[in-house]
RNA sequence: UGGGACGUCGCCAAGUGGUAAGGCCCGGGGUUUUGAUCCCCGUAUUCGCAGGUUCGAAUCCUGCCGUCCCAGCCA
């Protein structure tokens, strides 16, 4: 994290702390923490909670811990609980030895359901789950309390008793705080406290429990015997904070914790919600959660995002209260700036077109001494072969072309990047007329130099047709062909805008014989086309695998795209 | 029509009564063997609207308008 320049962004979080800390409100401690549901894998949009969480636990001197929700059997597992662990790690961050989980306070979560039904304050309830809702009232009308909302504590407490014994059906009773049923807020409508579900078996507590807590009783308790000064949450609960101080209020708890909402991220030509992106993954949408395509931790790392990028981008868009769609070039920014720095350049032909350099000795071998990084020397060089037989990419060719095109055009000159400067001799056509290769000379005197009087303007990448290898190169695109996916129109479902070109695979490509000896996960430049990584799990087809991470900005395409326009 | 929140440049976002930061995007110019990078320069007389308080308001008050969230035994 040492080139992270960026200094932290004054948000209101951090204005709240600032002013809790001067008036001592939780002893000048700052505790915090990132508390996920192990039902999914992580997106971008955690980024952020995890980049603000642990980040103000960096910048006060406190701590941030990593606590799974898992208060839901039924939609949790252990591997999302491992995904967790690695993408928090991946992204730079160290919980150190406060690693969590809610179903680690089951037993403190009963006790105190028990006080709360010893205090009158709450009731085991018999009706089913669709009473309970006609019961619950509409937003401009009251509930009506349940007929067992005034069941005696001894009553309560022999049910609540035999719940955990296991002596009742799943559905069949609930254990409900006793609060108001008029109240304007739908929360405090006598939520439900506790459910029934046998039969499943919990990733922590295996079937100890047949009795499982929920959210609104849990987090608050799980926050305050964890110390948690600061518990910050996206703004969808800011309407459970009453029922947060409830709870807290009405049970014995060392400390009472401060909810603080801020808004969650979107991000333009994606969807963020997890139950999309779940659909996304179990209908077969995309190739898995760390598909690169995919706004998950995972599948940014897969696309060849870093973790300086990610926590950048995180600090770049900011903490507020305000709905907002990030738009994706802000990701992209991001990492084209880290990978801009960082990156070694190669170079690699997507399109082969074949080109002979007709007055080059044929069998001859230049061996170029090539910069790694033209503004860091420190990265060294490496050795490119040169010869007669060449592959150009073929956007970088047009048999005619206005003056604003700066390649090679036939019978024009051109710059092989690191090379020499050849001129488009003759062109060679199939029997279908499609152009399969191109007769040029090079002009020995430009290796280093610049010709004589002319000047050169354009300059290409290129690739040794005979040392240059193989590979496959994934071209990957926006998800969705609409910036709000999520805002589709009546009648229409998100899944109608993914975007058919999402990805292109392209298997003949030539890339350049030093790339030969790259790692998974390796990133590059490649010049003038962008910046590839090799794919983490390329071995299905035993080749070398590269994903585009990102394009370079391309000022020529936008001009191209006006004048199309 | 109940409750909670939010409205500052195309997208984010500072600003907390003293005269509109910054980033991304965009436009113009320069350097360049990546149409990349880098470097300049430009981009809100105005803060959802309307009133009011004040010497002075994006910041305070009143009213209006718009957007989002809430009726799981999900989190």
């Amino acid at each position: 994290m040492s080139d992270e320049l960026v200094a932290a962004a004054s948000n209101f979080i951090r204005h709240i702390i600032d002013s809790d800390i001067e008036t001592n409100k939780h002893g000048g401690k700052v505790a915090t923490r990132f508390p996920p549901e192990p039902n999914g894998y992580l997106h971008i949009g955690h980024a952020k909670s995890i980049c603000l969480n642990f980040g103000i636990a960096d910048d006060y001197q406190g701590t941030c811990n990593l606590r799974f929700d898992d208060t839901n059997p039924h939609k949790e597992n252990i591997e999302y609980v491992e995904s967790i662990k690695q993408d928090v790690r991946w992204l730079g961050y160290d919980w150190g030895d406060r690693l969590f989980y809610a179903s680690d306070y089951f037993e403190r979560l009963y006790e105190a359901a028990v006080e709360l039904v010893q205090a009158g304050k709450a009731y085991v309830c018999d009706l089913t789950a669709e009473q309970i809702r006609e019961h619950r009232g509409t937003l401009t009308e009251p509930g009506i309390p349940s007929p067992y909302r005034d069941r005696g504590v001894e009553e309560n407490l022999d049910l609540l008793t035999r719940m955990r014994a296991g002596e009742f059906e799943d559905g069949s009773r609930v254990l409900r705080a006793r609060i108001d049923m008029a109240s304007p807020n739908m929360n405090m409508r006598d939520p439900t406290l506790y459910r029934i579900r046998h039969g499943v078996i919990h990733h922590q507590t295996g079937e100890a429990w047949c009795i499982y807590p929920m959210y609104d009783f849990t987090h608050p308790i799980s926050d305050a015997l964890e110390g948690i000064t600061h518990s910050i949450c996206t703004l969808e609960f800011a309407d459970h904070r009453p029922l947060y101080d409830w709870v807290l209020d009405n049970v014995s708890v060392p400390c009472h914790p401060q909810q603080i909402e801020f808004s969650r991220l979107n991000l333009e030509y994606t969807v963020m919600s997890k139950r999309k992106l779940t659909q996304l993954v179990e209908e077969g949408r995309v190739a898995g959660w760390d598909d690169p395509r995919m706004p998950t931790i995972a599948g940014l790392r897969r696309r060849g995002y870093t973790p300086a990028s990610i926590r950048d981008f995180c600090t770049r868009i900011g903490v507020s209260k305000s709905e907002n769609t990030v738009e994706m070039g802000v990701l992209e920014n991001s990492i084209r700036e880290d990978l801009n720095e960082h990156a070694p350049r190669r170079m690699a032909v997507i399109h082969p077109l074949k080109v002979i350099l007709t007055n080059y000795p044929q069998d001859q071998v230049e061996k170029l001494e090539v910069a790694n990084h033209p503004q860091n020397e420190s990265q060294g060089t490496r050795i490119i072969p040169f010869t007669a037989e060449l592959y150009i990419d073929k956007e970088d060719f047009r048999e005619v072309a206005s003056k604003k095109f700066k390649r090679l055009v036939g019978g024009g000159e051109v710059r092989l990047r690191n090379a020499y400067v050849i001129r488009c001799d003759e062109i060679i056509r199939d029997e279908h007329g499609e152009i399969i290769e191109l007769h040029c000379s090079y002009d020995p005197a430009t290796l280093g130099a610049n010709p004589e009087g002319r000047k050169v303007k354009g300059v290409i990448h290129w690739v040794s047709a005979v040392y240059g290898i193989e590979a496959e190169i994934r071209l990957y695109d926006r998800l969705f062909n609409t910036p709000a996916p999520d805002a589709a129109k009546e009648g229409k479902d998100y899944k109608e805008y993914l975007n058919p070109d999402s990805l292109r695979t392209l298997t003949h490509c030539i890339v350049e014989p030093s790339l030969k000896e790259s790692q998974p996960g390796e990133r590059f430049q490649f010049e003038r086309e962008g910046y590839f990584c090799v794919d983490l799990q390329q071995a299905d087809c035993g080749g070398l695998v590269f994903n585009r991470t990102v394009t370079l900005r391309d000022s020529w395409a936008k001009l191209e795209q006006q004048q199309n326009d």
